[in-house]
DNA sequence: TGTTGCATATAGTATGATAAATCGTATACG
DNA sequence: CGTATACGATTTATCATACTATATGCAACA
């Protein structure tokens, strides 16, 4: 692309990042979750930094970084091996970028949203438990962005976001709150896919449903109004087993 | 060891495994975990380097490993510091081992059960749905290892973790598999917590009721089943709210 | 035929030097 | 006096090189 090429030299640094590291792990990252290393080995540090035109201490680094997050592991002289996929942790927000960035798929969208009808309906009835005043603020400006946003006023995919944010946090288990991360991706990916199918106007009096509930401290009203909500996306999956890029 | 210690040098690699970085990784994260670093700030490399008697690589890979699971972050002069817990990745096997390995909580075991009552009778009905021959088989020998520890010819814990990990992974969601650590570490954990209160004998009867609703591809039937399972357990937590440790 | 031992490839560790980024402070300027 | 600019110091980031540990496979040997 550039001089470099001239001579014929390894020197792939425009295609990483300011962090040279952080440019490897996220290129590793995505070869390997594309499945680039399905029948080929895996690349030795010495190839891949000679590759990229880094020293082996990048290289090293990422490798472990892609190690932490459970996608390889590495031993002397055998070398570094792609583990296989139920090992990679799915919940790390990297590797879950990763997923999306390759082709879309509905299989993909339709795990996300059969993990999102377990987690948020009891969240939301954890929520109406648990919550706070704080958080019952944060859960209706989610509401009034999703309004605001019908008019143009806001964007409607960050206002839903907040929402269900929102209701994740209020339910005060840490573990939930991991789940942010899932639905930001998966309402980002579904966007694309629900995109002009329906309005998505009657939801809001569904999402305000969920608010009050948790808002009246009625535990079985907020789980089963949650529940409809992502019922209704998952349905609407369902009836479209094929679908365009 | 060695001649090394009558010079007085700071060697700790006695602390750290075979592998040093990993022993590294192990150290700092359990470290994190407990709060060491709560008022203090975080060492810097080469203070970590010295006090453990290890080179830098070894230390900058640790700290790189614990940044990609999202315990600390590090940016140059500014030094490396502890994220908020609200970062981190829960659902990692090491973090996830590290906070058990502090002093037990009650809470956070509420916290795993209200995660668990929330997966896995979902887990169930998918795996009614979805689950494939070989499925079945696991999990009906997961109850046979459960009634075999009736008699004392198996380990009744490993065998309780088996049926629900089974159970997981013939859902057919790559998601909902990766909570096998989460329930392993939650059983592993109340076992501890639970261990006298009752005899786990009338449980054996439950756990039939999962398998046979699946088996019989009883959607429904296998989620209140084994919501019946995980309500038990978040009860018993419930009713005693104090706990020796 | 089986076992031992050696050569070799690869990740692991050590060391030291340089680069880049940022914070605090001092200094110059308005 | 206040504001902006320049400099210095600290810490991570990157590089280069050497050496060690470990496991694999082959070959010599009993």
């Amino acid at each position: 692309m550039d001089e470099d090429s001239l001579q014929g030299r390894a020197d792939a640094r425009h295609d990483l990042g300011r962090n040279l590291t952080r440019g490897m792990l996220d290129s590793l990252g995505r070869a390997i979750v594309v499945g680039r290393f399905e029948g080929r080995p895996f690349p030795t540090e010495a190839e891949i930094a000679k590759a990229h035109g880094v020293s082996r201490s990048v290289t090293r680094e990422a490798v472990k970084m892609l190690t932490a997050k459970g996608l390889v592991s590495a031993r002397p002289r055998q070398g570094t091996v792609v583990e296989p996929s139920s090992n990679w942790n799915l919940f790390d927000p990297d590797v879950l970028r990763w997923l999306m960035e390759r082709k879309f798929s509905v299989d993909l969208l339709r795990h996300f949203n059969q993990l999102r009808i377990a987690i948020e309906p009891e969240a939301a009835a954890l929520a109406a438990r648990f919550h706070e005043p704080a958080d019952l603020a944060t859960i209706r400006a989610g509401l009034h962005r999703m309004e605001a946003a019908e008019d143009g006023n806001d964007d409607p995919l960050d206002a839903d976001i907040a929402f269900h944010v929102a209701i994740l946090r209020a339910s005060k288990n840490p573990f939930y709150a991991q789940f942010q991360t899932v639905v930001a991706t998966a309402l980002q990916t579904s966007i694309r896919f629900t995109n002009r199918i329906k309005g998505r106007s009657a939801n809001i009096a569904d999402h305000a449903a969920v608010a009050d509930a948790i808002a009246a401290r009625d535990v079985d009203g907020a789980r089963t109004a949650m529940r409809r909500i992502i019922g209704d996306v998952l349905e609407l999956i369902a009836s479209r087993p094929e679908v365009e890029a």
